[in-house]
DNA sequence: AATGTTATTGAGAATATTCTCAATAAGCTG
DNA sequence: CAGCTTATTGAGAATATTCTCAATAACATT
């Protein structure tokens, strides 16, 4: 499927939820599949919007991003970082999960079968329809676990 | 133990890792040993202090905090809300786990064995010091699945 | 207890994100 | 296609959070 396809398929999907199909909506959409794997940060997406012709009020940038999120386009990342990250939700690809190190901020990220298996049967258990899910496993990796402590202070 | 040892004890510890113990950290702890379970955010917190005899700056509230999540005292939870809420970490009890709905901001916590079984088995598996852990399950909850979709727009 | 070193604090600036509200435009209906 | 209803947008205010830097205070050492 091409970029387009892609991008036209998930706005079919709005218009079918009841939301309305907007330019703006279509641009931000097709920004994240052209990024790839990539995942951007909402400033990331309107820098790139500053470059091209479709100009969107940073307002609505953030406002799209949390819609995307909601309809399950888009995940929310949140590292150990100021701002946060939005990545394409792949449906054909299995959900993936971070190891995220207290000390260095650095992001292991991992696939589990099990972690799927198990969270789609806690959430049967409970009655509501799973959409996505993140398994965020907090750690001190190995390295530097003695200099860095001292130097990464305030 | 009451609640001025448990807040002792995290001194102690806070100090064995080289960090210094001042009164505005003693403070901070001590306000969440008080409130008990609950979980407040960064404001919560400063609202409490203003009433009380110790002021302290916001951006030490925010600093604090931050840096007593990256010594496991506190955890950060970041729900589909506008502010983050952190709650103590009690090492004795088990991690929970939430499954947050996209439609109607709720949180179902959950405990879960398995989970903590994995999570333990993925962090050895990588080599890293497992600290903390947390399965966030993102999901549409039965209820108002129509209603609320339509008016709980922008 | 006095001194030195350096992490920590406070105040306010800077950044990141959300909200408000009037103006606009999407999609429905005739 | 014109008109209607109402979700969506843009601009800027409001909120949430982090950063900067000079002043202060913790802790180690004498």
């Amino acid at each position: 499927m091409t970029i387009d396809d892609k991008t036209e398929e998930m706005l079919k999907n709005l218009r079918e939820q009841g939301y309305r199909v907007t330019p703006q909506r279509e641009t931000v959409i097709r920004i994240f599949h052209e990024a790839g794997d990539k995942h951007l940060s909402a400033e990331d997406v309107f820098d790139i919007l500053k470059e091209g012709s479709e100009q969107i009020s940073l307002a609505t940038t953030y406002r799209t991003l949390k819609m995307l999120v909601k309809m399950n386009i888009l995940r929310e990342l949140d590292f150990a970082e100021t701002h946060k990250h939005y990545e394409l939700v792949d449906t054909d690809a299995p959900p993936h999960h971070h190891i995220i190190c207290l000390n260095c901020n650095k992001t292991i990220e991992f696939e589990d079968d099990l972690v799927n298996e198990l969270g789609k049967r806690i959430a049967e258990k409970h009655g509501v329809e799973i959409v996505d899910m993140q398994f965020q496993i907090f750690a001190n990796c190995p390295h530097g676990d003695d200099d860095e402590k001292r130097t990464h202070r305030q």
